[in-house]
DNA sequence: TTTCAAATGTAACAAATGTGACAAGTTTTT
DNA sequence: AAAAACTTGTCACATTTGTTACATTTGAAA
């Protein structure tokens, strides 16, 4: 179902009117795309604010080789590249495929400018937009600087258990190990390991951290 | 020395005159901090942008242990923490220090964002500087996305040899295994391992690209 | 030039992770 | 409820990387 662009974040916080009028000052289009099409290409000059209304998408970075290391999925409502419309080197990242059936509404870069200096919400809200995407990519970065594995599983649980004791994981070990960027077993593996130190207590999905203190200072090795 | 605001990523494309008006129009800070000063602590609130003009500080992360990791070294002119003002976790992500005695210029939220209102080369400035901060952290995460050393190794050589066959590097090991996340004679090994199997040739820091298209291969890998 | 600290080459062994496979459990679909 | 598809547990073995150590070479300082 098609989402109303007053939940976007780019347009939070204005009413459907305020946002048609912003809307008919500029000019840009509205784009649909079939589940696993190919969006967006690694590369691909980036020129234009892509703000998804419906559907899933994925990103993912590839290499020579077209082997990808998945980053993450996206849900509209969900503005993409906003990082990368202004920046020196402005292509895209990663490829984008639809996970369904998508539509999108694309504004020009000179067009979002515009539309950036019309009203005084989108300019906060653009920057609210552009600097939570520098923080996600930080994030991401620190994950990757956990030297063990074992340490990337501790964090990982930390962040996913929100400070509940038991609970449930929203991951695959397939999803995880594409997301740590290692070979599936090596997770079990690790999960294993947590557990045989009576760390945590895991039966498939559902996990209950017995000896928080520990599963901290596993995050540290 | 005092850098001039004119050679700043905030400010570059205006004269001096122009800057000095925008300034009047707004309220900020001059603040001095001696060598080896806590400036800003990991957790403080990111409320104001912190412009550095003269000097250097150094950002750490630090883990729950209170082991730190070390990020990276700023000199003048430099813009700290440019996507914590907006973004959601408006939390500096790490400590800064001063390295030398430094100058800053510190300029509050709200009237950041009236100064980005009265200059449309103010606004341009500051997006492409948190773009460009996002397409930093973005390349660093292409470089982890590399599997083996081999191929990491492979990717920095191509991308220092600027298109020469022949050339010096620029980094030790050390400082290789430190950027890549691994132990120093791995590096070592993966050199050598280009050099047998007659791809580069290497000795001491004097590197020569024999095969630039198994080079390119061996980034696939 | 001599001296010395740092960088590099290299080796042996330990530890972590990858690969491929298959059985067993769980969830979804029919 | 039964079947199919997916997920997880687990194994053996290959490969990669870490650790420690020490000799050698280089480049900078005295």
């Amino acid at each position: 179902m098609e989402i109303k662009l007053t939940s976007t974040s780019l347009f939070k916080g204005l009413n459907e009117d305020e946002i048609d009028i912003l809307l008919s000052k500029i000019t840009f289009q509205r784009k649909q795309f079939l589940k696993n099409t190919l969006i967006v290409s690694q590369g691909e000059n980036c020129d234009r604010l892509m703000l998804l209304i419906e559907g899933s998408v994925k990103g993912e970075m590839m290499n020579q080789a077209g082997k990808s290391l998945k980053i993450e999925d996206m849900d509209a409502p969900r503005v993409l590249a906003s990082a990368f419309i202004f920046g020196k080197r402005t292509v895209f990242p990663v490829n984008i495929t639809a996970l369904t059936d998508v539509k999108f509404l694309i504004i020009p870069k000179p067009e979002l400018l515009r539309l950036l200096r019309l009203n005084d919400v989108l300019l906060q809200n653009f920057l609210g937009m552009v600097s939570s995407r520098a923080q996600f990519l930080s994030e991401k970065l620190r994950f990757h600087s956990f030297k063990v594995l074992r340490a990337k599983v501790a964090n990982y649980l930390i962040d996913e258990s929100q400070q509940q004791s038991s609970f449930k994981l929203k991951h695959s070990q397939n999803e995880l190990a594409e997301l740590f960027g290692v070979a599936r077993p090596s997770i079990g593996r690790a999960f294993l390991q947590l557990q045989d130190d009576k760390i945590i207590d895991i039966r498939y999905k559902q996990v209950t951290i017995i000896d928080k203190q520990r599963l901290l200072e596993a995050c540290n090795e």
